[in-house]
DNA sequence: AATGAATGAGTATTCATTCAT
DNA sequence: TATGAATGAATACTCATTCAT
């Protein structure tokens, strides 16, 4: 009996952290690096302040669930281009494409944790394990590129952590600078590990 | 006759600021993301908050002036390393080396602008001058090892470009992780870089 | 619908101000001319210093706020004496008698702006205006009184500004004393007025 | 023996607090409400903050002496006009002139000691002694006029209290104004009371 | 469950006063 | 005596959190 009612309070819980998460996010979009209140957040969520707590015990929570919000969002969309059925070569450019877009979209994704001060509150291992997804998900590409001919056979591990660590080294600069705009920085990095990749030797090109 | 007080002056004024850089890094290094106020870096200093005040506008000032302090610290060390006189190889392993040396004792040093707020005070010339300038270090000692022969003919601008970024997103990464022990990802960004720029055939390797 | 909620809301705002604005009353009386502290006022009211910033933006505006419904009672009960239907003289002793009355309760009404410094922010042609309407209030007594023929035709703008103005000195000077009674004062300006304003010619009296 | 270096002591306590008073006066004419600090009064004066405090022991002490001075000097000119030995009515008038150029040079001198807050540590008989004397420059010229048979026969110490206070009324609705020309106020001042005073009997004007 | 007013701890900054040089 | 750096109490304002309705 109480299984419907039950359902029911899951599904309202649900829409309505749904709700503030979306709330959050375009708040966080707004704001510069200051002034993400809960009363900010409640407002752009069309409820009242107090409401935030039956959904989030404390800020903390929030944020904290916003960012894995925001991590799983931005890791299914790319394990999904990870295993579409492309080449893997327009596999890497669609990836970083999509990666770079996430982040002009929203600015705050791989650093809420930071800037939020609930890093030191995620455990290491959650952590650890969000990077080898993401690593992983460049792996992927690489290893099915080297089987279909495409890429030499590389060290995919070594490969895709630097390619990984490449692409947060733009996002962080590119973020410092306050441009949101990643094509040459895109560009310049898939050339370089397309030249990386390529079987056969490798020809030297002009400055 | 003024001439000697006055420069005592300075010297007494440059050595507070000195103490108050020192206690900010330390106060910054224990820190969660939380708590840089500046009572507490009084406190680290071993003065009173007021005193802060005879040396530094305000608080971004103070910021502004241990960002600036961090940057040309570890600028004036890597463009040392470059000019080294030891082979191009050497110096690149070199530079990492003390770049995530730095990185471990001043886990701040790449996102305090962002941290403090102060990121959108600084003039954007500002800032990109200090990336052009980083990446400049990489570059010389890229051109310099084309030209004694150790690295085949590769877009200096590029690459280096893409050896900083890789540099930066380690040290973030590492930083999310909360580990400083950069080893391995310096290990592995070298080996994969050398291996680019090594002249002749790349030769595949095991995973 | 909404209507009965939002004007409950309203009242309650409007009770909340009333509050804090005897409040502010009570401190500025007791208080010497420090401590007028946001703190002083909330405490006073019953309330804590963050409620204050639920009912007035910031310092600025709550002692605007103040000052305004200061100025406003006292104009308010002038005007009505000024319209009531009993002879002139009596109505400028009555009128007197108010004024003084009001300042002996509110010491602060006639240089609340000043004192706190927002007189600087009140708007030039605003405080024109009150002081031509407290004029005013002079002026409509003197004019009817020439009507009814108590008073000599003397020049109603001239008279009512000395008068004016001689009110605002006595008020200066017992507030500097630190005395409020107003009695002989009053008595002297009144005798001094009647005098100049009585019809017929003028006969000298005795020191 | 020790008489001459007492003197000499004495001079240079002098002259340091005179230009510590020009130094504050200085300070008062340029700051608008705030700001009256220590510091501002010690540059002014050419000397370091620390030492205003060798000539007086705190900065209550200090403003109390400025007030003291500051009235001095005007009941000092107030008087000599007094006793000039020009008729009545131009002495009235040259007195009214003198007050309100003094009051547009210093805005300050009628309610420092209210604004610094001091105002409660002046010995009630030192104020009105201080009124007294103010009020009794008037009466000299009021009593004068009468024996020279330019005024009538009024009762100088009511007419002369009633003058003093529309003249502190008038500084300090001008002050209130932010207006420190006093010609018209002043010359409607003196009509008026010109027509109370004058012998005869009272010819009614026109608006 | 929802509301939003109330709370009060926390923070940057100012400034009178002191005191070692 | 003069200096001016150091002190630290004081104060306006913010915002996460609570709780009566």
């Amino acid at each position: 009996m109480a299984t419907f009612s039950e359902r029911q309070r899951q599904v309202k819980q649900q829409a309505a952290q749904e709700a503030i998460y979306e709330a959050a996010l375009k708040v966080l979009s707004n704001a510069s690096s200051e002034g993400l209140t809960m009363h900010d957040i409640a407002a752009a969520a069309g409820i009242a302040t107090g409401t935030l707590y039956n959904y989030f015990k404390n800020k903390e929570d929030l944020l904290y669930y916003v960012d894995q919000r925001l991590h799983d969002q931005i890791l299914t969309e790319a394990i999904e281009i990870a295993h579409s059925s492309i080449p893997a070569k327009q596999r890497l450019s669609l990836l970083l494409q999509e990666i770079f877009y996430f982040a002009a979209d929203h600015h705050v994704v791989f650093d809420l944790a930071e800037r939020s001060g609930i890093v030191e509150r995620i455990p290491i291992q959650e952590k650890q394990e969000l990077l080898d997804q993401a690593v992983g998900v460049f792996q992927i590409i690489l290893e099915e590129g080297i089987q279909e001919g495409s890429f030499r056979k590389i060290n995919t591990r070594k490969t895709s952590s630097i390619l990984f660590e490449a692409v947060i080294g733009i996002l962080e600069t590119q973020k410092y600078i306050g441009n949101y705009d990643f094509t040459r920085a895109s560009d310049d990095l898939l050339s370089l590990f397309y030249e990386y990749l390529q079987p056969g030797p490798l020809v030297s090109e002009r400055n």
